[in-house]
DNA sequence: ACCTGAACACCGTTCAAGT
DNA sequence: ACCTGAACACCGTTCAAGT
């Protein structure tokens, strides 16, 4: 896909370089790229190092000479992947408005990567400097707003859990709540589906635009000041 | 664990009933139950179709004279663990106390069954059919509140990412934050921290009472009437 | 320093063979 | 009808052997 053929160039390109025979064709970022990519096409069933060492013209015990784990790979990932979240909007614009943006980007950066979600959601900050620098935006967004201090972290994970679980949402096939045989036996909701089939907006959208107002609104109403 | 040593009893059992010597040993309920306590016990990694086989004194084959795949078993599980949700309260309470009640006993099912929800989240809904009661149930305390028609699925929608989201975080290990090496050079997100471990409270269940409170006020005062 | 290929202990699933 | 055991095509990972 896209307009790279990595594997084949980069292996000719090394080859090339006379008198640097030894020069890397693998790195760590190349793997991570290759690795997302792999996920990005085929979902997370299609991550495996098999997988990955054929996209990148090895075989898979090579991998093991730059990566200890497959889970050591994740942790690449989610830097790489965290890299495309946008929280520079904290020192420029009000808290309101930057934690609407900085959602925004967050969410489809991960909607994106959705096998991701699991184990991101669960792992460890602390091996990851991107993520925690992320953390001190937002963090020194609420604090200039003048947010009680002890509410911040809560707000922060509070927000954080809305937009995993929105990314996972939007990954769901669209016909999810198709109710199936039981059509017909369910008034309310399936009326209130008809509804919000009409305005013709994408449901998961809507849902996560909603949903962020709402949230934003009411963490900066009752723990402000 | 508990006082049920199901396996062996069930299979004596079974072998005892005179006359009908080909009684069921495994059904559909006891299979989805032991794969459920394989998954509360030993997470995702441990439920495999040999560990299942085991803790019913079977081989791994036997199971596939009752179950198609491990994706339909995850279904199946899937039904026996929404029947945890409560979703009467919509009959009962003003639909914020509801909201708020469902939502709880909802995030609690889902933190204690964590590895089931990037499954169950993006499982379509049809066969599900104590999915769809309660969606049934939620929609009509909508309704009943006179809130916008097309703004309910989204709404729903945008609680259930939150409570997906959040029952994920209530899995992470408690240190998730720790700033390791970096500790120090975060001083704005170093100090929410530092305020909010001083209030003894259980950071992940802070953020859900405090991001669901946020929610669920901030979707009644937008889009009621 | 980095690669290959064989090997290990697993997976989920199928299927012939038994009762 | 339901079980077993062998088998298949996979996993992630290790390791001796090559260059």
């Amino acid at each position: 896909m896209r307009e790279h053929t990595l594997p084949d160039e980069s292996d000719t390109a090394n080859r090339r370089r006379a008198g640097r025979p030894r020069s890397v064709i693998l790195d760590h970022e190349l793997i991570a790229r290759a690795a997302l990519k792999l996920l990005a096409e085929g979902g997370y069933a299609a991550f495996t190092m098999s997988a990955l060492a054929r996209s990148l013209s090895v075989s898979p015990s090579a991998l093991y000479n730059h990566v200890n784990s497959k889970q050591e790979l994740m942790q690449w990932i989610q830097e790489l992947v965290m890299a495309g979240v946008d929280s520079s909007v904290f020192a420029t614009l009000p808290l309101n408005e930057a934690l609407f943006e900085w959602a925004q980007t967050y969410r489809d950066v991960f909607a994106e990567h959705a096998p991701l979600i699991p184990l991101i959601a669960v792992l460890p900050v602390s091996e990851s400097p991107r993520t925690l620098e992320m953390y001190e935006e937002v963090a020194g967004g609420f604090v200039r707003a003048g947010h009680d201090q002890a509410a911040i972290v809560p707000a922060i994970v509070a927000l954080e859990s809305f937009i995993f679980g929105s990314a996972l949402d939007a990954t769901a096939p669209l016909d999810i709540f198709d109710p199936g045989q039981y059509t017909g036996k369910l008034p309310q909701f399936e009326g209130a589906l008809e509804a919000q089939r009409a305005t013709g907006k994408n449901s998961a959208d809507a849902a996560f635009l909603t949903g962020l107002r709402a949230i934003i609104a009411g963490l900066l109403s009752t723990a402000a000041g």
